[in-house]
DNA sequence: CAAACGTTCAACTATAAGGTTGAATATAGT
DNA sequence: ACTATATTCAACCTTATAGTTGAACGTTTG
């Protein structure tokens, strides 16, 4: 299991999609982030784990608080990795606008 | 379980990323794609039913062959989702831009 | 038709994932 | 010191995942 498979592993769940969606806004407690779900709070400080697994978030230990930051430089990855992929729906386009992407991607 | 769940699912695994990495060069038997892997020929063929179940293969039967085709689609969901994140590293691309700048400038 | 080939289905095993509840730990406030 | 709050840890349950082996099914070939 490499890393671009813990990033993967942890956006599939849509929980945690959702949880990245708020911290998304800026910094959250854990009971703030769990507090919208339906499931229980060790539910939520589970996902948290998963996602910081992966180094999508950050925890910074504030008293008695974890203030949670949300770390999208894992997610350069899955980027990438589509990257490789996206000539296979960019041949459909037309001429000038593959003109353009490849202009950008030759930058 | 909404199709981006299915998709990122899908891709979270080593192998089909391997099998789609081969299915890009064109399409194969499900004997051709399983060849490299140390499993066996029906783990493959249950992971090419996950790519299936997640749009991300199509499969023509010639005969008694599967001929299985690459089909991208799928991951441009997956683009527009990390697309909504690629300001979290953009930002700091550009901070990270502006300091050198400025540290040329002090020179 | 019989044998070989390509693939899936079925049954099983082991482990991981996602959830629960209850207890433990640490900090804050009175 | 006592109580409330924030969070995790531990144990457990259920279901899903990833793999195995062996049998079944359809297709091709001699």
């Amino acid at each position: 299991m490499n890393d671009l498979s813990a990033v993967l592993g942890a956006i599939s769940h849509p929980s945690r999609r959702a949880i990245i969606a708020r911290l998304a806004k800026g910094t959250a407690r854990v009971t703030e982030i769990a507090a919208p779900f339906e499931m229980s709070l060790n539910a939520v400080s589970k996902h948290l784990k998963v996602l910081e697994g992966a180094g999508l978030i950050h925890r910074e230990k504030q008293g008695r608080d974890h203030v949670i930051e949300f770390r999208a430089e894992p997610l350069k990855q899955v980027a990438g990795w589509v990257h490789e992929y996206e000539r296979f729906w960019n041949e459909h386009l037309d001429s000038l606008e593959s003109y353009f992407i490849e202009k950008r991607k030759r930058k």
